[in-house]
DNA sequence: TAGTGGTCTAGACCACTAC
DNA sequence: TAGTGGTCTAGACCACTAT
């Protein structure tokens, strides 16, 4: 996978030719940059090549074809703070910055417990566990998918609350008088999976920071086990040791 | 952005092919994948077609072509469990899980510090820093580079002390009696820069975690900046609450 | 209809590796 | 020398958008 700097690959050229102008606001954000046919004259090559720098651009995030009409730059979304400790809910952290969010409920399941749901719930074989899917936006654009596991016995009939769906917080809250505490988040970086990376409207190359995190009961036993993939382009994790 | 699983283009079947096969060992560990002419054959497609799965698959990580001699698949590192602390060491760490490691001393510099160093570690347009950048490995392979900025007051005469560079906290520790602490990081997900995907020696869409620190004296003053950027495939980070 | 991006074919020449 | 990957050309046909 050695690179260097000094070999002449078109493509490389157009592409960075391409950033640099979007960087410089030369090509603004929301508005067309030049059209293959007129890059392919631009640089006298075949329009191959110049579709390998559109497609680098792309996978970067830094445009978005539309078909029929052009290239369009994207809006550079600035990073969200977010402020991670034993009892940060979402909701706070965006209240707090004055951030329209919102929580959709996309899919849920109740179900056996798999074995690692055991294991970091501290459940038996046969017990039963909720699976929630939940998409969170900020100003109306996807930010994270969550997916959430928690022992049936510990929230028995959520079913009941899911269809007015808003807050999972507010629920546990309102109906168990639950308030789980951050126990340990685990923190990776990686590309989503295609199914997330649908779901978050987001190109393929957008990485993807990943938070598993252990919520406890005040006694301290697990009572939330949940995976968070988030947007590494819109969100910046901060920790107070 | 939007994909839909049922258009069918030829490359992404031939990429999803090859990758179901890697899964599935068909394609060994460090091992050729069928070459690009083969493919060809194959799929009865054109060259260009393949040349764009085996772009994909290089691209994800899953192999690494070599002119002249055909495309290898790598092999999957397995993650390595990272625990962030107030006090954590790299080198600790590393001790902990029997880890073979190795610091190297990329470059350093001592000049004024900017604007952004100045306001992170409390300093004065007028005071000095040092920056170093280092290299860290486990079993020789490249894992984390980490710009660290410290004030010239708190090391004077570091420069002294890099000729036989073997850990940074070391060199604080024998000749400054220094003890940092962690006081926060921030992380986020991002996509290595040209620069560091070349160190890293990395493919150029593997994530990395960037982990921005900030690390201060038991006194509370700030003494160290520090923005690391590791391989997300590699690299799992562990904090507790 | 003209212009745009989306997909694909059929070649060419080069550099590197193995024999 | 034969096979491999690396780069690039010169087309074709299609679907979508604007007018």
């Amino acid at each position: 996978m050695k690179r260097s700097r000094d070999e002449s690959l078109r493509h490389l050229e157009i592409a960075d030719y391409l950033i640099r102008n979007i960087r410089s606001d030369q090509f603004a954000v929301n508005q067309k940059i030049p059209s293959e046919n007129e890059l392919c004259s631009q640089f006298t090559v075949n329009r191959n090549i110049v579709r390998q720098a559109i497609a680098r651009l792309t996978n970067l995030g830094w445009i978005t074809p539309i078909h029929g009409k052009g290239c369009f730059v994207n809006p550079i979304p600035a990073p969200i703070v977010y402020v991670l400790s034993n009892k940060t809910r979402f909701t706070d952290n965006m209240k707090k910055q004055g951030l329209e969010y919102s929580s959709k409920l996309l899919h849920w399941e109740k179900g056996a417990a798999k074995k690692e749901e055991q294991e970091k719930l501290g459940l038996r074989e046969t017990d039963l566990v909720y699976r929630l899917e939940i998409l969170r936006s900020i100003d109306q654009k996807p930010f994270s998918i969550t997916t959430t596991i928690m022992p049936e016995q510990d929230v028995p009939l959520l079913e009941n609350y899911l269809n007015q769906f808003v807050s999972l917080y507010e629920i546990l809250m309102d109906h168990y008088q639950l308030q789980p505490f951050r126990s340990k988040s685990i923190f990776q970086a990686s590309l989503p999976s295609l199914n997330d990376a649908d779901l978050l409207e987001l190109p393929e190359n957008i990485p993807i920071l990943h938070i598993e995190s252990l919520m406890n009961h005040p006694s301290g036993l697990p009572l939330e086990y949940s995976i968070a993939r988030v947007r590494g382009d819109m969100h910046k994790c901060l920790i107070e040791f």
